[in-house]
DNA sequence: TCAATATATAACCACATAGCGATTTATTCA
DNA sequence: TGAATAAATCGCTATGTGGTTATATATTGA
């Protein structure tokens, strides 16, 4: 089946929301319980004004909602999907880093061989 | 579990690779059967040049593998999580633009009513 | 209503990256 | 050995994005 164009943008849009350390910081936080902008900021270790503009990019691609309670916003994982995604990719980091520590082995017998 | 800084980089870094239209595109094409560097920078409508840029960072993320055989080079899948993601990423994807189109259904049915 | 508080937005900077054409580097084959 | 071919790299530009501080926008509570 030819994917549409319009589909492929969408999935890159997607995965481009996943592709930033600071916002995979903040829904491992979530992975907990939902938490306000506000304790957010302190766990992702960088200003309000950064944090919200992540939470912007989570939420229009909607893997976050934001429900304003009072003068706080709470802000829940909307789409439970990241986390299989992470796990996937979590045991394919695992393998790479595995075959880089293998070959890395490697190397260090074949130099002590040649030594 | 503190997932750590390096660990998180990684995963990052993963999700970045498939956050680009081109780069799916090629993976898309890959699904089908491995395929030379010529072949893909037909299919992606871009510069060979710009096609080996894309090619480089999917193998540094342990996506691709680079095969050469006599002038050419073979590409392939070294990675075929890559294909169970993209699959939950277009469920979610679907999802949401079914909600959207819910949403646009109500404003209209909405509309009338009002009018 | 007004002060206080929590988020969101604006304006800006530094850097990363997707794109291109031109060039370099292998590799085959005559 | 050379010519031809395929892929990778180089140098460049335009745009995107993560970060900041400063400001604007609700919302509560006195």
């Amino acid at each position: 089946m030819a994917l549409p164009e319009k589909a492929i943008d969408r999935v890159a849009l997607y995965f481009k929301a996943l592709s930033d350390p600071t916002r995979l910081r903040i829904l491992n936080a979530l992975r907990e319980s939902e938490r306000s902008v506000g304790e957010l900021t302190d766990i992702a270790q960088c200003s309000q004004a950064n944090v919200s503009k992540h939470l912007r990019v989570l939420s229009d691609a909607g893997i976050v909602a934001r429900t304003p309670r009072g003068t706080t916003t709470v802000i829940s994982v909307a789409d439970p999907a990241i986390y299989d995604l992470c796990s996937l990719v979590c045991d394919s980091v695992a393998r790479e880093l595995e075959k880089d520590l293998a070959l890395h082995q490697a190397l260090t017998a074949n130099r002590k061989q040649v030594r």
